[in-house]
RNA sequence: GAGGCUAUGGUGUAAUGGCAGCACAACACCCUGUGGAGGUGUCAGUACGGGUUCAAAUCCCGUUAGUCUCCCCA
């Protein structure tokens, strides 16, 4: 093993810095007003469960867990993982704490750092951010409808345009076994017909052969039978009031019947959120869309009974913050504003110096937002400082002020000056401040 | 796991194998209690480790990181 003692970040992990956080700011800020609207609480998970769980849950044969999994024994002997994704662990938590026996259905988001072992490329990191939302006990296809809707909504309050649901279901336990048997049958004689990864999937998850990218799999899967029409009654009944769900709230979905999910425990829904992507010209000069995901999720009736809880349906999504953030920037969305101090506070020598710092509480406490440079002595260097922040207001407190007890207010863009009484300082600015 | 491209002060960029330079930023001074302009100066770099060569930022190999593609996914 090589030692990697640079002094850098891990491959794939970054340091987030001032002028990145108003986006996530803002990102969280949308999260946030979204789920109190609706009625979701929140939640918050170890960053790190038993890896069992994840085993059990995502799934032990999906890449995520077989292969990008941060697993490590603890000096107690203690099997855990770095969390892939939220779904098993909040689960565990469901089941944990009975939340069978709240009042249902149970409305649980939760958003935060996730980590995957793999190579970092565009808009994928080895610790990414995802918010997630989950529903709980409830199994009507309204709820399938409202989380897509959610999803949906907080990427319009980014300021999202052209964004697209792309919706399809995948049965359940009843019907998908025997879609699969008819899949497989499909492909098998046609296998020569597609890339070396696809015939490697038909014995592994054939379902996944219809996501493939290749065109000549593409060729094959057009022709393939959709699973849609070999749904059991339930899984089609649902499916249909799903939407008509969609219809009624003017989400503008598209039915993709080859839209398949990694993880082992979807039933029934499942859901993806693209954003109209960037346009790349390659090598040869044509150009391909790039589409990434910015959301994914669905329904998984079936996962809190296998992860040993009661029998309860669930649906729900997650979606890739910095994904969204890179989109953001390349689309100019705006981040959070932060507010920039209109005032400054110049000092001269040790007694102002020393009386500063109560004044600025005191301006604290009022909620005026103030710079200074206490680190600085002259008022030269003080004011050009003042300057390059653009504040509107600077404050200047001299020994002859302390003295008398006062302080100069000046105004930045016509340099006039007045002294005002200590006392009368706070509302003095408030009053300026008012009118500007 | 596989592959392509890239790497020069904090940032952005120069340098036919031959003195590592410029701009911005930062800091100080010109100017001791009054900013915006200007001037002077300071700080600071060839990612790391090897090799070829009289001579390497430049060529070669390895490592690391970034970026992109495949895989997979948010």
């Amino acid at each position: 093993m090589a030692k990697k003692s640079r002094l850098q970040a891990p491959q794939g992990m970054h340091d987030v810095l001032g002028e990145d956080q108003p986006y996530f700011k803002r990102i969280w800020d949308a999260v946030n007003e979204i789920a109190h609207f609706y009625a979701f609480s929140k939640i918050d998970t170890p960053i790190a469960e038993y890896s069992e769980l994840y085993e059990k849950g995502t799934g032990l044969t999906t890449d995520i867990v077989e292969k990008q999994m941060y697993a490590f024994k603890t000096k107690g002997g203690d099997a855990l993982a770095l969390r892939p994704e939220f779904t098993p662990g909040i689960v565990r938590a469901f089941i944990q704490h009975g939340m069978f026996s709240w009042p249902q259905p149970v409305k649980l988001y939760t958003y935060g750092p996730l980590f995957r072992y793999e190579h970092p490329q565009a808009g994928r990191y080895r610790q990414f951010n995802q918010f997630d939302f989950e529903v709980f006990g409830e199994q009507a296809a309204a709820i399938d409808a409202q989380v897509i809707q959610i999803f949906y909504t907080i990427l319009k309050e980014l300021k999202f345009g052209h964004l697209v649901v792309e919706v399809n279901s995948i049965g359940d336990y009843q019907c998908r076994p025997y879609y699969k048997k008819v899949l497989v049958n499909f492909l098998r004689p046609r296998q020569y017909s597609l890339c070396a990864d696809c015939r490697r999937r038909i014995k592994e998850n054939p379902l996944r052969v219809l996501d493939c990218k290749e065109e000549k799999c593409q060729r094959v899967k057009s022709q393939a039978p959709q699973v849609i029409d070999h749904l059991c009654e339930e899984c089609k009944t649902h499916f249909k009031s799903l939407l008509e769900f969609l219809d009624e709230a003017d989400l503008p979905y598209h039915l993709d019947p080859y839209l398949v999910r990694g993880l082992d425990y979807y039933t029934k829904t499942v859901f993806e959120i693209f954003s109209e992507g960037s346009i790349q010209q390659d090598q040869e000069g044509s150009q391909t869309v790039q589409r990434s995901a910015l959301v994914g999720g669905g329904r998984y009736d079936a996962l809190v009974r296998l992860m040993g809880g009661k029998d309860i349906p669930a649906v729900g999504a997650a979606a890739g913050v910095e994904r969204i953030i890179a989109l953001m920037k390349e689309k100019q969305l705006p981040a959070a504003e932060e507010p920039a101090p209109k005032v400054f506070l110049a000092q001269l020598g040790d007694l102002p110096k020393k009386k500063s710092l109560k004044l600025l509480e005191e301006l604290r406490k009022a909620k005026i937002n103030i710079a200074e440079a206490l680190g600085r002595d002259s008022l030269r260097t003080q004011l050009a400082r003042a300057d390059k922040l653009e504040v509107a207001y600077t404050l200047i407190l001299g020994q002859r002020e302390v003295l008398d007890n006062t302080i100069v207010i000046r105004k930045m863009d016509t340099g006039e000056q007045e002294t005002v009484k200590m006392e009368k300082v706070v509302e003095a600015l408030k009053q300026r401040l008012r009118k500007s």
